[in-house]
DNA sequence: CAAGCACTAGACAATAGTGTCCATTGGTGC
DNA sequence: GCACCAATGGACACTATTGTCTAGTGCTTG
């Protein structure tokens, strides 16, 4: 009943006492934490003791949010599906200027992260890739992304079969840099952009498109 | 010390009787079972008790050959540095009269099963990510095959930088590619070959190097 | 303030997996 | 044909994890 007020512990908290006053757990704490472990951890060390223990509450208790361990995955898949795919469907459909500017905005949706979990979007493929039922569910995902990009290359004049070889290029880089989680320092990213962009659509980006994709992604520091 | 002379039962043969005659097990059918389970299902299903299983022998026979299961992990870790990592450098490097012929050898590569094991490569990625000295060795794999992509490009007249983006990009776009599992026919991926030579390196490819890989793709007949 | 309800603790049973120990087998070399 | 030794089987102890059941506890609402 009573609404949790305080952040519970999370993995930068190992201190015990992760509960303060007679708070109690909500269901979002249990998904909160269960998704934290997903996208550090993996799935093998999703746990419902481990959860509880840093929790701070029994077991048992689980039980009462979620039917099993399957009920809270197929919660997180689903939120996935939600919040990851939608963001680049999005962002895809933005309008912008010119073909540079739409491929910064593809990139844009991968930014910030109260947008898009990149974490948690490869933790998601890792696992669900593994079981048919899920599977279908995230290859679905992928086409209809996939089908978001190519259409923002068909909307910039690009013919039906360049657009789709523009778009596959675009996707799985993107999905590659996740799967290698790059993690380099903004200024040599960023250093990289206009050379891309240039190599990547043959057209040379204006200075500004640059700079304003430089300020935005500083604003929040994460990708691309 | 018999050794093995038939093949020991696979994922498509779920019938028992997996030995014939007197035949032992061998370390090497340990590790290919092993290799096969980690590609097909994951590190989390590689369990000792499901091995002996399959191979058809008692469990503790295990612990003959392999000190425990991260001792078997391990060895299949160097293998995947020996072999996969190494293929892409071999390929890299090979002579090819120019950037568009190149390319098509970074892609061949992943062809063949013999030489380049994506299943593998991936399995290995997903479960070695999670662990902090796995980790450091496979990253240690991804910048020498990044640097050798970025070699071949410089050695075709890209100045460093540009040689630099389009190794990215075409690396983390094979990545990608292989996150996905695409599975498509061989005709649709051929296809779509020589728009990529030209989107991407800007040059049209020679008809014959299509016609050539195509018939190379065909004679193994997996990727790219 | 009392009853109801949302939520939790703790005990319990069941299962699956790991690693160790020791006795046993069956080929090989002498 | 005997002794050795690589290789195996089977029993044992241990731990981790899941899921169920029941008896609470303490807000909240009438």
């Amino acid at each position: 009943m009573t609404k949790r007020t305080t952040p519970i512990l999370n993995r930068n908290d190992p201190e015990k006492e992760p509960l303060v006053g007679n708070v109690k757990v909500t269901r979002e704490d249990w998904l909160n934490l269960a998704r934290d472990i997903l996208v550090h951890e993996g799935v093998a060390e999703l746990k419902i003791m481990s959860l509880s223990d840093r929790l701070g509450v029994s077991r048992s208790s689980f039980y009462w949010y979620f039917r099993n361990r399957v009920d809270l995955l197929a919660a997180l898949l689903t939120e996935w599906e939600a919040r990851n795919t939608r963001t680049i469907v999005n962002y895809c459909a933005l309008p912008a200027e010119d073909i540079n500017a739409a491929v910064c905005n593809f990139f844009r949706c991968f930014i910030d992260p109260a947008l898009f979990d990149r974490g948690l979007d490869f933790a998601v493929r890792e696992w669900a890739r593994r079981d048919v039922s899920l599977r279908s569910r995230m290859d679905a995902a992928d086409s209809e992304r996939l089908r978001s990009v190519t259409d923002m290359f068909e909307r910039y004049g690009y013919p039906a079969d360049e657009a789709d070889v523009r778009a596959r290029i675009l996707y799985f880089m993107q999905l590659g840099y996740h799967a290698l989680e790059v993690r380099e320092p903004m200024e040599l990213r960023m250093g990289r952009l206009a050379g891309f962009l240039k190599g990547f659509t043959g057209q040379v980006p204006r200075p500004e498109l640059i700079t304003e994709f430089n300020a935005f992604a500083h604003t929040v520091g994460n990708e691309p």
